[in-house]
DNA sequence: CGTTGCATTGAAATCCCTCAAGCGAGGTGG
DNA sequence: CCACCTCGCTTGAGGGATTTCAATGCAACG
């Protein structure tokens, strides 16, 4: 897939300064970006500048092998925060899965808030807590579920993250939910199409998904 | 497996008090106990009503699916925290791998602590931080590496994290091992043979290891 | 010396991947 | 407006990595 560069320092003249909430309680002056399909927001080993907040849009998260597989280590939607490291540099690379606005805030502008606040410390600690428990579940699903459960799992998340008014929309592509599930993409096809077959789902576009099972609808809930 | 069941009300006559560092230079009053081979430490779903730090022998965290399938979130060895929870309960229960040791300190008095010092509050981040990046490291393996690839990757991690005078100490079964890794007993048994045929590790004992390649010793360093 | 638990090994089966082709929507240029 | 291309998705056939099932080995222990 190709991916376009994005580097923070030319594009700061084409920033709006705003007041980021963070985290909950926690507002902290910033700016909002935005980024188109594909653009890589920040790379793996590059320097961490900043902390993002997604305004609108999707971000992933990525991790590359030397062999060029791919591990999509987190989808992050609309209010999640994500780049917040604790050393210097970035261990992942972070690219818009469509067009997206973030929230940037400056990770001295940030300390300096936590310096002297415990209430705000305890809430940057939750929200990667918050992550942490996050990643923990998808470890299950990686390690012990069969493809079969991973794509349910996926759909159900996806339905309870991002509802749509009738169903799912997925805002990734097959290639990205595969490198998120550990999977190729022709097992996440087949099995869409064998759950549409066996009307446990409905597509409208290959996109839309409307989830008609039972159980798929309990574990988006 | 059989596992012991602990209650930690029961078992409180038996404790010996001391000051745990929970973190860097994060000192709180807590106890000490001692836990014996398989012996359950808390869980899932458990009230979390302390934090825990090994001081000797090593801890798995575990998830169990209702068919039976297990998955290892962690093992965590000597100077590791575990059991720091965002909510009340505890999302996965731990058991001790041998005869371990380890600092109770209840979460109540960790709070006091942390309450008004922006810099315990950071230290106590830092842990769950870097608890995350290992959770991501791993999720790439459990993704996107092969039965080999997983098994190169676990005998490096656990000669870095703990080096016996000639090789790997393994403290854990096999079955301890595939669950972490997302394999069965016998691939990782499988594994092990082909690689020491290969004349990449030897083995004094089943359990202890000593690796010859010159990769697996790099990526342990 | 039998039992028990853990580890290894072999053979067969299975799930998922790889390779390859086809399909359909959207965009571009003639 | 239609031919043509591209890109993402789907489908099929075959193969391979890992699991499953089953048996054996081996060390510790009573």
């Amino acid at each position: 897939m190709q991916v376009q560069v994005f580097n923070p320092a030319q594009v700061i003249a084409g920033r709006r300064t705003c007041m980021a909430e963070l985290a909950l309680g926690v507002f902290v002056p910033g700016f909002s970006m935005t980024f188109s399909r594909n653009e890589e927001i920040f790379g793996e080993e590059e320097a961490a500048e900043f902390v993002y907040k997604v305004l609108s849009g999707v971000v992933r998260t990525t991790r590359l092998l030397d062999d060029g597989r791919r591990q999509i280590v987190a989808f992050h939607m609309p209010g999640d925060v994500f780049g917040l490291e604790v050393g210097p540099t970035h261990r992942f690379s972070a690219e818009a899965v469509g067009c997206c606005e973030l929230a940037l805030v400056r990770r001295t502008v940030l300390d300096k808030t936590t310096q002297n606040d415990p209430a705000a410390w305890r809430a940057v600690w939750t929200l990667t807590a918050l992550d942490l428990e996050r990643m923990q579940d998808h470890m299950v699903l990686l390690g012990r579920k069969t493809a079969a459960e991973k794509v349910e799992a996926f759909l159900a998340d996806m339905s309870a993250r991002a509802p749509a008014s009738d169903g799912v929309e997925l805002p990734m592509s097959r290639t990205d939910i595969a490198d998120y599930l550990g999977l190729t993409i022709e097992t996440v096809s087949r099995i869409l199409s064998q759950m549409e077959r066996e009307h446990r789902i409905a597509r409208a576009t290959s996109r839309h998904v409307v989830l008609c099972d039972r159980r798929l609808l309990q574990a988006a809930a």
